[in-house]
DNA sequence: AATCCGTCTATTTTT
DNA sequence: TAGACGGATT
């Protein structure tokens, strides 16, 4: 199958073609990754060294796990239905089902989002009177995941004082609610899975026996219990094929570990490790700066990315004086970029967080430039559309107490809270879960909570045998929900969301072999629901860069690149977090492909306060030969010292927050200034003339201080 | 049961 | 600044 291999490079040559052994590839961004993976696959099958059904390929998102579907059956004339491809929680999903008596699940076991989680949690801590102030619910809920996420079970949850000791009692006693009531969150659904495989040695060999090759996408992703997971599946005889790029590890916060990949090369005795650094998506200054910039990182396995194209444009850098005229900036830019024939969809515009997002939004409203905007509340995730779900979840399993609790009462049917207490207080005197408790409910509360629980039984009996789009049909109107958004005045998109529901689950039928109500809500768990409608306009891409890893445009803008920004201030008192920040950065230039703007404004609007910043301190290593100021400045000067940079020649206005600004003393609020020992830094405001003026500098290193100005031996940059 | 109002808070996010 | 939340009011 050469024909297969003839596109390649010799280094993914090399990782297509590796012989039966653990391996890791240190696949560099652009470096064609995917193509790797997919094409290993049809390696191994076309070559008779393995056949689909004894595939096993994780991924970390459903869409990089159809994009490796779609690019399989381009390349394979074989159907992929025997082949494992799907996410970490996908996979575990279907094991469970498929043994969910051997892990001690009903077999319509439900899946609970994070948002469900945490009013599992709220219930729990309510049902057992633990002060939530103490122990806030959002607290509790990270503690079990990242217990959890650990491979630890309450019991052998290390806890050094008596608060982390309540809080694993807790989780004890979360995890028996759980159990109650038929529901697993997420990392349930890992940890349920890592301990079935351990305990039942016989499933484990089958496991073991039938997937002889195990690859892994985005590696330096994975969580402890993942790895874990994945060692424990990974007996003598299979083959261990993973890719990541170290670089590109920008999910600690939420547990993963790149430590994984020093572990595996040590726990699968990794010799070789293949490095994919030759590029196909950038020009050379990008890579140039990218590269320049995660050297500044210690703690790396090493890679360097290069491209057989040209160098390219110059790195276009924009400094401004407000985050309104950047934004602005923005817009012409863009304006112009487009007026060259530019689509808007090959335009990105990044940043560090979700709130840098509305001027730009604003002004691009303004301009009348269509964008879209990532991120933000996601289809299957929406107030009705969970309703609805809910009422279905009831259906198949009415130990639900989380669904059950979401719509007893809603749209509302007289049920009180009074009612639902006196429900909750029998239900936990028998160990029940509310449904099933209900019946020995005597007056009033009995009856109007019979009558939901006989409407939930009708409901059950009049679906049966229609299919599932019908099932949701009657299930939006009978419930009531249809009519009660009706009745509402802002209500028009809910009743539509509640049509696209009944659409999505007409084409998860048509799609997929299981069309079961069971698969199809823990499809809606597992699979938000990617992206919202809009696809169809030519629009401008707005996102973190968070979301933007993986994707590529032609054009990237990366705002707000300023000190306690990017990098974000909280990350200073992370362990490694300024690494983070730089990885993140660096994820943030190679999105680009041929051209990159950075930009930082002097002053933004934040929380409702103006604060001024002074630039990222990763525009110091960036090599300066690379940046194309467009805004005129920059003048470094020879010295060890912190650099100095002139004013922009082109400064408009004086900025004042305090009128009493030493008027003869050459300095003002805004200006950028120097300090022999602590460097580079902004003044932020000022007091006092003459021999008591006194200045507050907010310095890149040393951060915000007052100054007595006939003693700082301050001078302007 | 719906609405109003004050208080609080404020990276990054997939499953 | 703005959104979310909880408690109090109507």
């Amino acid at each position: 199958m050469s024909d297969l291999l003839s596109n390649l490079n010799p280094e993914q040559q090399a990782a297509v073609t590796l012989p039966d052994q653990p391996a890791l590839i240190l696949a560099g961004a652009g470096s064609g990754k995917t193509r790797v993976l997919t094409t290993r696959i049809a390696w191994l099958i076309s070559t008779g060294r393995a056949s689909p059904g004894g595939i096993l390929a994780v991924t970390f998102t459903n869409k990089a796990a159809k994009e490796m579907l779609t690019r399989l059956t381009a390349m394979l004339p074989i159907n992929t239905k025997g082949m494992w491809v799907g996410t970490f929680h996908g996979l575990n999903n279907r094991l469970l089902r498929a043994h969910h008596r051997d892990a001690g699940l009903p077999q319509l076991f439900q899946i609970l989002d994070t948002a469900d989680q945490l009013s599992a949690i709220k219930r729990l801590l309510k049902a057992l009177n633990v002060d939530d102030e103490k122990y806030p619910p959002k607290q509790l809920q990270y503690f079990i995941n990242a217990a959890k996420e650990s491979g630890l079970r309450a019991p052998r949850v290390d806890c050094p004082n008596d608060y982390e000791r309540r809080l694993a009692e807790l989780y004890a006693a979360y995890d028996e609610q759980c159990n109650r009531e038929g529901v697993v969150d997420f990392a349930e659904l890992l940890l349920r899975s890592y301990e079935l495989l351990t305990r039942n040695e016989l499933l484990r060999e089958h496991y073991r026996a039938r997937f002889r090759h195990i690859l892994v996408d985005e590696f330096q992703d994975t969580n402890r219990l993942q790895y874990l997971w994945l060692k424990l599946l990974s007996g003598s005889e299979n083959v261990i094929f993973a890719v990541g790029d170290d670089d590109q590890s920008i999910y600690a916060f939420r547990g993963a570990n790149v430590g994984n990949m020093r572990d595996f090369e040590r726990d699968f005795n990794i010799h070789t490790v293949i490095k994919l650094e030759q590029n196909y998506r950038s020009h050379g200054n990008i890579l140039d700066a990218a590269n320049a910039l995660i050297g500044n990182n210690r703690a790396r396995l090493g890679k360097n990315l290069w491209t057989s194209e040209g160098h390219g444009e110059p790195v276009r850098v924009f400094e401004s004086m407000t985050d309104l005229e950047e934004a602005q900036w923005i817009v012409d830019e863009v304006r112009a970029l487009v007026n060259d024939g530019l689509r808007r969809s090959e335009i990105a515009i990044l940043y560090r967080s979700n709130a840098q997002s509305r001027v730009i939004e604003h002004a691009l409203f303004n301009a009348g430039i269509p964008y879209r905007v990532y991120g933000g509340l996601r289809f299957f995730e929406r107030q009705e559309v969970k309703n609805a779900l809910a009422y279905l979840r009831l259906m198949a399993n009415g130990d639900d107490d989380t669904a059950f609790l979401r719509v007893v009462n809603f749209p509302t049917r007289g049920i009180g809270a009074r009612s639902l207490e006196q429900l909750q207080d029998a239900a936990r005197a028998r160990g029940e879960p509310l449904m099933r408790a209900a019946g020995s409910l005597p007056g009033k509360a009995g009856a109007s909570i019979g009558a939901f629980i006989r409407m939930i039984e009708g409901l059950r009996q009049a679906v049966a045998g229609l299919t599932l789009a019908e099932t949701i049909e009657q299930v939006i109107h009978h419930s009531g929900l249809i009519p009660h958004y009706q009745a509402e005045r802002e209500g028009g998109d809910r009743v539509e969301n509640l049509g696209e529901l009944v659409n999505a689950a007409a084409g998860f039928v048509a799609e997929e072999d299981d069309a079961s109500l069971a698969a199809f809500l823990a499809h809606a768990a597992l699979e938000s629901g990617e992206h919202q409608a809009g696809e169809g306009t030519d629009a401008l891409q707005l996102m973190t860069v968070h979301s933007a890893k993986g994707l590529e445009f032609h054009s990237v803008f990366l705002s707000g690149l300023e000190e306690g920004l990017f990098p974000h201030e909280q990350s200073m008192t992370e362990r490694d977090g300024l690494e983070e920040e730089r990885r993140l950065m660096y994820v943030a230039i190679t999105r680009a492909r041929r051209r990159l703007y950075l930009s930082f404004a002097q002053t933004r609007m934040l929380h409702g306060q103006t604060r001024y910043n002074i630039r990222s301190r990763f525009f110091g290593e960036l090599p300066a030969g690379l940046l194309k100021w467009l805004t005129p400045r920059f003048v470094a000067k020879p010295t060890r010292a912190p650099q100095i940079y002139a004013q922009p020649p082109y400064r408009k206005s004086e900025i004042r927050v305090n009128s009493e600004s030493p008027k003869d003393s050459g300095f003002r609020v805004g200006q950028n200034v120097v300090h022999p020992k602590f460097g580079a830094g902004v003044i932020v405001n000022a007091e006092g003339g003459g021999t008591d003026a006194r200045v507050q500098v907010n310095f890149a290193g040393a951060g915000v201080k007052w100054l007595a100005l006939h003693i700082a031996k301050l001078s302007p940059a």
